[in-house]
DNA sequence: TGCCCCTATATTGTCGACAGTTTCTAATTC
DNA sequence: GAATTAGAAACTGTCGACAATATAGGGGCA
């Protein structure tokens, strides 16, 4: 599976980045069961393509999975959303560890300029809100590690249900600029090659935005 | 995927956990293509269910595949060892620390049980071979950590991967008795509930046994 | 009325066939 | 003899059909 590119080529792709989409954004709902032959005459392809996506969407945790009965998506719970900010705290810290440490010079400059793109965004009024992929700031963090297990184990393991939770649950209000504050902060550790604090900002910022949107799906209940 | 009881109920179960077993232990040899035609004669399964075990075995990262051209089983490289157990080290020492926080003291008893048998094989001089599953320290106290995103992660992700490097490369010499006390080291600080000092003997007794499987790598080049 | 079992239905699991792509081979040309 | 290209062979990707399993509903029995 490549990560860095979403580049598809079979049918399979295809379906499977449409369906990740689809259950990222809520079109197919959270904890609602997913029927083969359903979604197969729905994405116009055969049940093979179907099954092989519904598999790729179990790695990234999208999906369960059991046997002879079925696939359902994921639900989103206060319990898993700590076990999961559990683990990105550790794995994201140890990203921008990384990042502050293998970095060039040239992907340390465009983190900037994105960065600044994003000030544009947030002075204007608009959402920040956080693009998928090579747009988002934890994205470039994550690839700029240059490690193959922890970027695979990032992107292709949680990354997308950390979208999920964050675009169903979180990201209005008053966080906005804090968050953009946050990640301006982490950028400035990595670009000083100081490692051990931008794992530190790293680390808090993730926790921080994990009060966020517990409180949120607290509130929701 | 249930990853605490491996209990295969469909014929793709089966073949995968065989196909790991193989590939785990060389029988399989590292690097070498994987046809979906031979493999599906040889196991005596239709190719969708090679197929669905090749998928999975991505998700382990045993496997690579490419689009229109075939899997084959990864390659044992000295830069693969470093990334992988840099990952280890931080999501392990995690592990270690949420089990000093989490597991039951039942468990914990059970693990020093686990840890005496243990003692009894590198005492008779048995090679204190660390078998896949249950009888392993570091599954137990990954388990113990009690969160399933990082359980996952560990034991769909990356454990198969580091056993394919200690079956293949490790295992033998003065280190296995060293090992042990680290081991020993570990559980001591759980039964403490040390949180601190557990991840931190983890990591330590992680990264001694990098350097050692390190080594031989080197060596055998 | 409530419980249990059996049947009918729907859904998932597996297979073999066909289509599309890649890779190898060999003939042709310079 | 080397390079190029057309063709053939082999492999992966996709599909629809059949088999096996789970679920739902209804009828019988206490």
């Amino acid at each position: 599976m490549l990560f860095s590119i979403d580049q598809a080529v079979t049918a399979a792709d295809k379906t499977f980045f449409q369906l990740r989409k689809d259950i990222v954004e809520g079109v197919i709902p959270a904890d609602s069961k997913l029927s083969e032959i359903e979604l197969s005459t729905k994405y116009a392809v055969g049940r093979s393509v179907i099954r092989e996506s519904i598999n790729r969407l179990e790695t990234c945790h999208l999906v369960e999975r059991k046997a002879n009965v079925g696939a359902r998506v994921v639900a989103l719970t206060p319990e898993g959303l700590v076990e999961l900010y559990e683990v990105r705290e550790s794995l994201e810290g140890m990203a921008a560890r990384l990042a502050a440490k293998n970095m060039t010079d040239q992907e340390i400059n465009d983190l900037n300029s994105l960065l600044s793109s994003h000030f544009q965004e947030v002075k204007d009024g608009d959402s920040y809100y956080q693009e998928a992929g090579d747009l988002d700031f934890h994205y470039r963090v994550i690839l700029g590690s240059k490690n193959k297990h922890l970027i695979s184990t990032l992107i292709d393991g949680i990354y997308h249900l950390v979208r999920m939770y964050r675009v169903q649950l979180g990201m209005t209000g008053p966080r906005v600029t804090t968050a953009f504050d946050e990640h301006k902060h982490v950028v400035q550790a990595i670009s000083n090659r100081d490692q051990e604090l931008a794992e530190m900002l790293m680390r808090r910022h993730i926790s921080y935005s994990r009060l966020n949107i517990e409180k949120k799906l607290v509130a929701k209940k």
